[in-house]
DNA sequence: CTATTATCTACCGACAATATCATTAAATAGCGG
DNA sequence: CCGCTATTTAATGATATAAGTAATAGATAATAT
């Protein structure tokens, strides 16, 4: 019953050293903060913009949180945020456990609390199950013209494994379906400083995986515990330290939103690929890799012979998109979904 | 120290290798049996043991000429005996202290032995010289020096004119002061060849005090017969000094003896026929084939009626008019065959009437000569001949064959105007190849350009530098030759490695330079043979005379020194092969269709045919070569094409016997005995156990193998080939599907899911389009093959897997094939069934029908019963529901039937001439061995050790457990079993149970499982169904072979050990990781297998390394790199290893008993064949070589080889907190601790072991008593013999300590009562 | 020391990731004596 | 010509690549705090 009122229950923070009874284990892949206070503190100087974008929070706001870890985190942003709702989606069986003794303890103070969803969120059932299934969450759809505002997407990816989801969810944001076929819903994410490198454009030395990010997301950084060069992005980003953190690795926290493209994302992915095989080899090179006869037809097109000659790494933006939309167009196009290959395909 | 060649540049450099200081370090192995010690990672050899080697060949083969000339079925009989010892004589180890220093020595030292080689063919006589000196500082053996010096003499010495007398004298010399050792009897054959070839004064070089005569004619590959004749006629007093098989050539050319040797009668009578006859190759008019370029010559079908529906598979052609137009050099030979057909004729002997132009089915004239058995051997020696040289042609003449199959039609289809151009394959490789060529023209130019200028200035510039390292190379073999077979090869490689319509550049590159390296290898054998044998044999010609020069080719390809055995650097070859790539993908072009994505137009155009690009699989990027997919469509219209390696096809005649480690299997290529895993150390222990003359044994039976004479059954193949030209899925041959389609993409608004689904679905789609086209791909390069051997007698050269399994060395189509291979195989010769033969025929029957589980007296009667279906089948094979169709292995079914059949028209069935093979199989054979190693009485029972009255079905055995308890579970209410209860048939486990011995784990059955009942239950289901039966399998086969389990897991238990294992005499630095400060475990385990052959399990971490070509850089594990092993490999594989290296053993020691006694005999491993007259015999020989094998206690002495191999060496285990080892070491370290101040650590422990076995092994008595008295943590603990040899356990327990051990293995486990000597009355043993 | 994560996954025949950038080691050049 | 340092070049090592882990899930080794 008081779950439900959350936004009416009385929004005492919840601070997760208040539960000393709770061991945590540190030891856990993924890279958590250790301490709330920074947390709060970061929230208050790089991020009070969220409160103005989600105005009503206590009675319209969801957020999603995943492999939340420990709940420092979780717990001053939600306490930052003071959403309706909040649930934190993960696989960690005792850190859940942990979380749901926290929320049970507040739930019988009649305290406003997070929630727990045990589902692996690599699964994309997770999310189905989670909307349509269990509604555990319900979500307002939204128009694409802005950043959606009611919902925030969060969560932790730091572990190994499971990096590749700040890619498919990139990916999810550009062709609109997942949890962003709601609208153009704000993503915030805590990634291993090594990733934050890769995504982030550097002029002159680009690579597919920054280009991702550059066409179809704004990417902001909000946090990094370590300095790095990038265009325009380094302006205002919050200091981390790394001893707040659970283990010796640099991390940071970035925020992106959708951006709009109007050009076949499919060939896109496969150009860039291709493209991008050999970064400091020419275009023109590279556009061999494409298909037999794809230099000639570059060449044949005056937007982009101009360019054919320069390094790929320096490509920017929108000569890729020169280069795809001379793709879409020609008649002896590669087949851009045949391009894998079967693994160990011995047995009889 | 020493100056060696860098590899970038050719200039001297100084770095230091090779140092000799470690080499002789004394084993720790102090056991009174001799410990053979190999040094390095080659066993250092003596002039003298060379020669030794080189005499005992030669007797060997004196011998088998003997045999093959005179009196056979007597071979050697005494071969080492190795099996009735419970010590293998002679353990072999590695000594050196330091194995990777050594590799990488032994890596430079093969690349600078292969960069001399090559500039010495290019007559680059400035840098060899370079190469030599600097050789000569490194740390060689004296005998591979002189060897390279000589090879140096040997070609410079061809550059000299009659005038430079004075050089080549002052080359001799100076000889040792310019290399440190002396001349040899090579040097001096040298000398004498140009003496001779310019009509010098030779006589000084006969004189030497010590090189005598006879090693100088040890040598007589260098001379040369005709120069040896001359040398002779001066001198016939020599004529001892000659090894014994030229010698006789040689008194025929001196002499004249025709007249005194005894003519063999009715050759002769056939040679005086023979001029009566004129060539009938004239009269086809094709007899200069390879020489005439513009005639194509018409092929001859050998009396297949149909053609194979796609008819131009690469190279195929080729390997077609290779065997049917060949030219010789000697036309006598050839019309030798065909005068004897024709007098064959005029005497009416063969039936009917042979049409000699058209009917060159040998096999049949063969059968139908069965009747007048003179007339069949003199046809049998006759075929041998001719076949000689067609094998010539076969292995060397194929690529040029390649060239003009495709210039012919292209020149054919010019006639008919451009659209058929454009149409055929072969046409369009042609204008590749012109288009091509002047890019390798010029390229090999530039080559010689580079090396000319670096011989003056020392090369700059990176793309010069990189163009010297292959520059040397590139210029051996011609530009022609480099593209056909780079094009072959990309042909070939089509589809490969899981790549759709292409190939891995990686691999693409590596395979054309491998097949350059080995043409060029071929190039150069044909060569030296042919220098050899100049002006020998044009004239004389009496039969003998001619066979004399057969067996002298044959020993001269057997032990010729002349061979190159360098081998080309990966560097090298992938740099060649990228050179040819990037001049085909630039020039190679394709008519394209396409449609315009806006207006809807079909557009034509020209576009390259191949292109280079990468691929991501899994966040690696992979190199490839894909073909334009118009390309692809062609080929697939024009059929599935692989080009053929005609270098490894069946050979027509007998392949090179095996005496050596390096030379056995075809004439013109380097076969190694072993096919090693790109690893040096087994290389070494073989070579080591080979020079050690262990490996007889494993020769004898290699040998059997390969005299196996085999022809196609031409009946099975003309209906396979009907089948295969519908088109339609026929038995075990797919359909053949036109074209991959995928289901419709979704739409990217839907959830990832569905996109992903869809990906999974298209990609399973598409890999299963991929495997239909492979396998008709693969099945259409055997009936490629099969088709050309028509009427053949062909052989398959074998060799070794590294456990000693042998495996024909001719991939593609073999008796190790499918049962369509087997099924398109006899045996070339003919045995009379008799009473007992035709009984195993029928036998043989109802094997293949899989009637196997019965008594033999019940498979005979279903075969009896079953007269009436096999009449019909052999009758109208082609009948919709024929019956041999419902056979397990119908193709074989189907041969075996035709000849039932046959025999049973006769009056007398057991007078039929039968050639089917009919095999005699071990029930489970892994698990026999196993058996007889624990004597378990009743593991041998249910796998037919002991004699039953029906054989024993472990498969149906097993289900039964199963059975039970699954009927246990469902009493107990559990619903997958009651799902199942009725699923629960022998062959749903049967793949499980035999997997079970090498290992499988608990996922891989549930996935065989689940392949067997996905068609009762569906996908979902039957896994879920698998994984709760395959629990049960594998309780019940651990519960029924208990023994056997016990002594896989000691085995398991002691590769463990070894594999985790260190040699504590090595370099620190080899021992413990300075970096992570752990233990570095290289020891591999190594045995030696009961027949003598020394087999080391090549699992390592593998070293990577990456290459740079002009295309990509290529990633390839390097072979010279020593990594840690891969314990885990180490002590899963061993097991099984060991036990195929006991069946190996059986086998061979079988053939070379079948050998003896003249019986016919292959092998697949645990499958017996012979002739089914044969099969009483040869069973007996089984079950005789079975008794001998396990007659000594294999698992203890196993445990004695290692732990002598394995002395001194020492082990990390964990153990219990307060177990006395335990407190020992704690104490030593608190007292250590107390006494310097700091702690001991891992690496002082070893320092101080190794310190106190120094000084144990001091000759300073002081020393010894100072190490005597010295303590060290592994004293401590040495004599808890408890302790230490306790199966070590899980490390993540608590309170257990790791220490430092050392090594010692686990007991033996008990054996068990059964007596293997039973199995000589075991009918079902093998059957 | 122990919880979490990564790495396997049946033997043999069989055959392999690559580009780029940073760092280190070695070779050469230059210079002075 | 030698020997030293500065500069260039070669060799080695680390890291990124893609972005549903291809199926499949359970034991075991490795890792990190």
């Amino acid at each position: 019953m008081s779950l439900l009122k959350t936004g009416l229950a009385a929004f005492k923070p919840i601070r997760v050293d208040a539960y000393p009874s709770l061991k945590w284990k540190n030891i856990s892949g993924f890279n958590c903060a250790k301490d709330q206070s920074v947390i709060d503190d970061l929230l208050q100087e790089k991020l009070s913009f969220l409160k103005d974008s989600y105005p009503n929070r206590p009675e319209r706001m969801s957020v999603l949180d995943m492999y939340s870890g420990c709940p420092i985190y979780s717990s001053a942003l939600f306490n930052f945020l003071t959403p309706q709702k909040y649930v934190i989606m993960s696989t960690q069986k005792n850190i859940l456990k942990n979380i749901d003794k926290i929320a049970l303890d507040r739930r019988s103070q009649g305290l406003a609390t997070y929630e727990t969803y045990s589902a692996d969120p690599y699964s994309w059932a997770s999310f189905i199950a989670l909307t349509n299934l269990d509604k555990a969450l319900t979500i307002e759809k939204q128009d694409y013209s802005k950043v959606h505002d009611s919902f925030l997407i969060t969560g932790n990816l730091t572990l190994k494994t499971i990096e590749a989801l700040l890619f498919q969810w990139a990916f999810c944001m550009a062709n609109k379906n997942w949890l962003q076929r709601y609208g153009d819903v704000r993503m915030m994410f805590w990634i291993p400083f090594k990733l934050l490198n890769k995504v982030i454009p550097k002029p002159g030395n680009l690579r597919r995986m920054s280009m991702i990010f550059e066409t179809f997301t704004n990417l902001k950084v909000i946090a990094s515990s370590t300095k790095f060069d990038g265009e325009d992005l380094d302006a205002d980003y919050y200091q981390l330290d790394l001893k707040d953190f659970t283990r010796d690795e640099d991390i940071a926290l970035i925020e992106i939103t959708r951006k709009d493209f109007d050009f076949d994302i499919e060939i896109w992915e496969f150009l860039t690929k291709k493209i991008f095989s050999t970064p400091s080899a020419t275009v023109r090179t590279n556009a061999g890799f494409i298909y037999p006869g794809a230099i000639e037809w570059f060449e044949s097109k005056d937007d982009i012979k101009g360019f054919l000659n320069k390094p790929s790494k320096e490509l920017t933006k929108d000569e890729i998109v020169k280069l795809v939309n001379a793709v879409s167009v020609w008649p002896f196009k590669p087949d851009i979904y045949m391009d894998f290959h079967h693994e160990s395909a011995d047995n009889n | 120290m020493l100056r060696i060649i860098r590899s970038s540049n050719l200039k001297p450099t100084n770095p230091s290798f090779l140092s000799s200081t470690s080499r002789l370090y004394p084993s720790f192995n102090t056991t009174n049996n001799v410990v053979r010690n190999l040094v390095g990672f080659s066993f250092e050899k003596t002039p003298e043991v060379k020669n030794e080697i080189k005499k005992s060949i030669e007797d060997k083969f004196l011998k088998d000429v003997n045999v093959d000339f005179k009196n056979p079925g007597s071979t050697t009989d005494t071969q080492k005996n190795y099996l009735d010892d419970n010590q293998v004589p002679n353990v072999l180890n590695i000594t050196s202290q330091n194995l990777k220093e050594h590799l990488k020595d032994e890596k430079i030292l093969s690349r600078t032995l292969s960069l001399l080689e090559v500039c010495l063919i290019t007559k680059d006589f400035t840098r060899s010289y370079q190469i030599l000196k600097s050789l000569c500082d490194a740390d060689l053996s004296p005998y591979q020096l002189i060897n390279c010096v000589n090879n140096y003499f040997d070609t410079w010495i061809n550059s000299l004119h009659k005038e430079n007398l004075n050089e080549a004298t002052e080359f001799i010399e100076s000889f040792f002061d310019n290399f440190k050792v002396n001349p040899n009897g090579k040097t001096y054959a040298i000398m004498l060849r140009y003496c001779v070839d310019h009509e010098l004064p030779f006589d000084n070089y006969l004189k030497h005090p010590i090189i005598t005569p006879r090693s100088i004619f040890g040598n007589i590959d260098s001379i040369g017969l005709d120069n040896t004749k001359i040398i002779l006629k001066q001198h016939p007093e020599l004529l001892g000094s000659i090894p014994k098989i030229y010698k006789e050539l040689l008194k025929n050319e001196l002499q004249d003896l025709n007249d005194q040797i005894e003519p063999i009668t009715n050759e002769q009578k056939i040679d005086q026929q023979l001029n009566k006859t004129k060539e009938y190759y004239d009269s086809l008019g094709q007899s200069d084939y390879f020489k005439k370029n513009d005639i194509l010559p018409p092929t001859i079908e050998k009396g297949v009626q149909k053609e194979l529906n796609p008819v131009d598979t690469f190279g195929m052609k080729s390997i077609r008019h290779a065997l049917l137009a060949l030219t010789s050099q000697n036309p006598q030979l050839e019309s030798k065959l065909s005068s004897l057909l024709q007098n064959l004729n005029e005497r009416n002997i063969l039936m009917d009437r042979l049409d000699i132009n058209k009917d060159l089915n040998f096999f049949s004239i063969y059968q139908r000569l069965a009747d007048h058995p003179k007339e069949q051997a003199l046809f049998e020696e006759a075929l041998e001949v001719y076949n000689e040289e067609r094998q010539k042609q076969l292995e060397a003449r194929s690529i040029e064959a390649s060239i003009e199959s495709w210039k012919n039609d292209h020149a054919n289809l010019q006639k008919l105007g451009i659209t058929p151009i454009r149409k055929s394959l072969n046409a369009r490789l042609w204008k590749w190849y012109n288009d091509a060529l002047p890019l390798v023209e010029k390229e090999v130019e530039e080559c010689k350009k580079v090396l000319k200028e670096a011989e003056t200035t020392p090369p700059r510039t990176a793309s010069v530098l990189n163009r010297l390292k292959y520059a040397p190379y590139i210029l051996l073999i011609d530009a022609k030759k480099l593209l056909v077979i780079a094009i072959l090869e990309l042909i070939k490689l089509n589809s490969s490695g899981g790549i759709q319509d292409g190939m891995r550049i990686a691999r693409a590159v590596i395979s054309i330079g491998r097949a350059i390296e080995s043409e060029f290898q071929s190039e150069q054998l044909l060569k030296s043979e042919n220098n050899f044998f100049k002006n020998v044999a044009k004239s004389k010609s009496s039969e003998r005379f001619q066979k004399i020069v057969r067996y002298s080719k044959k020993y001269f390809r057997s032990t010729s020194e002349t061979t190159s055995f360098t081998e080309w650097s990966y560097d090298v070859k992938a740099k060649i092969g990228s050179i040819l790539v990037t001049a085909l993908m630039s020039v190679a072009t394709i008519e394209v269709e396409g449609k315009d994505p806006i207006s809807g137009k079909v557009v034509h155009g020209e576009s390259p045919a191949m292109f280079h690009t990468f691929i991501f699989s899994g966040g690696n990027k992979i190199g490839v070569l894909k073909f334009h997919r118009s390309f692809i469509e062609k080929i697939s219209d024009e059929g599935f094409n692989k080009a053929v390696n005609p270098q490894s096809l069946p050979m027509l005649i007998k392949p090179i016997k095996w005496y050596d480690w390096k030379t056995g299997g075809y004439n013109y290529s380097k076969n190694y005995l072993i096919r090693s895993k790109d690893c040096p150390e087994q290389l070494a222990y073989v070579e080591a156990a080979s020079e050690n003359g262990d490996l007889e044994g494993v020769y004898d039976g290699l040998n059997v193998l390969g005299v196996t004479a085999w022809t196609i059954n031409k009946k099975i193949l003309d209906l396979v080939t009907e089948a295969w030209n519908s088109g339609e899925e026929f038995l075990d041959i797919p359909k053949h599907e036109k074209e991959l389609i995928l289901p419709p993409k979704p739409d990217r608004g839907e959830d990832p899911s569905v996109k992903t689904e869809w990906q999974t679905i298209s990609k399973q789609k598409s890999y299963e389009y991929y495997a239909n086209r492979s396998q008709r791909c693969d099945t259409n390069y055997k009936l490629e093959i099969a088709r050309a051997f028509v009427g053949e007698k062909f052989y398959f050269p074998h060799n070794l897997d590294f456990r000693g399994r042998a495996y024909p060395i001719s991939p593609n189509f073999n008796h190790l094939g499918n049962d369509l291979s087997r099924g398109l195989l006899l045996f070339w010769k003919g045995k009379k069934l008799g009473e007992s033969g035709f009984r195993w025929l029928k036998i043989h029957l109802s094997n293949l029908f899989g009637h196997d589980k019965v008594s033999l007296e019940d498979r005979v009667k279903f075969t009896e019963n079953n007269y009436e279906n096999i009449h019909k089948s052999a009758e109208n094979p082609q009948a919709a529901d024929a019956w041999w169709k419902k056979a397990d292995k119908p193709w074989q079914a189907l041969a075996t039937i035709f000849e039932l059949s046959q025999a049973l028209k006769l009056k007398d069935p057991t007078e039929f001439i039968s050639h089917q093979p009919v095999h005699q199989d071990g029930t489970c054979n892994g698990l026999q061995h196993y058996a007889a190693l624990g004597g378990d009485l009743e593991g041998a029972r249910q796998v037919n050790l002991s004699p039953s009255v029906k054989p024993m079905d472990v498969y149906s055995y097993v289900a039964g457990l199963v059975q039970a308890r699954v009927d246990e579970d469902v009493k107990n209410g559990k619903s997958q079993a009651a799902l199942v209860q009725h699923s629960i048939k022998r062959k749903v486990i049967k793949q499980t149970v035999m997997t079970n011995v090498y290992g499988v784990t608990y996922l891989g059955a549930t996935q065989q499982i689940a392949k067997q009942l996905t068609d009762e239950f569906g996908k979902d289901t039957a896994y879920f169904l698998s994984k709760y039966l395959a629990v049960h399998v594998f309780a019940s086969v651990r519960e029924l072979f208990q023994g056997a389990h016990l002594i896989q897991d000691w085995l398991g238990e002691c590769a463990k050990r070894i594999g985790s294992s260190v040699r504590i005499d090595l370099k620190e630095t080899e021992i413990v990781d300075p970096k992570t400060l752990k233990l570095l475990c290289m020891t591999s385990v190594i045995w030696t297998s009961p027949l003598g052959l020394p087999i080391v399990q090549p699992y390592r971490e593998d070293g990577k390394a990456v290459i740079k070509t002009n295309l990509q850089s290529i990633s390839i594990t390097d072979p010279f790199e020593l990594n840690v092993v891969n314990a885990r490999k180490q002590y899963t594989a061993f097991p099984p290893n060991f036990i195929h290296s006991l069946d190996a053993s059986h086998m061979l020691l079988s053939a070379v008993e079948c050998g003896r006694k003249e019986l016919t005999f292959a092998a697949v491993h645990d499958s017996y064949w012979t002739h089914a007259g044969d099969v009483d015999r040869m069973n007996e020989i089984i079950r005789d070589k079975f008794i001998g094998l396990h007659q000594v206690d294999l698992v203890q002495r196993l445990k004695n080889e290692f732990e002598k191999r394995y002395q001194g060496y020492l082990l990390q285990v964990s153990i219990c907190d307060d177990s006395e080892a335990a407190i020992l070491v704690k104490e030593f370290k608190k007292e250590y601790l107390a006494k310097h101040g700091e702690r001991l650590s891992m690496i002082d422990e070893i320092r101080l072991e190794k310190r106190r076995r120094a000084l144990l092994n001091s000759r300073d008595i002081n020393e010894v008593n100072e190490g005597l008295k010295m303590e060290t943590t592994i004293k401590k603990v040495q004599n808890l013999e408890e302790e230490i040899s306790k199966p070590s356990e899980a490390s993540n327990n608590k309170g257990m300590m790791k220490i430092l051990v050392p090594l010692r293995l686990p007991d033996v486990p008990p054996k068990g009562e059964f007596d293997v000597r039973e199995v000589k009355d075991s009918l079902y043993f093998f059957s």
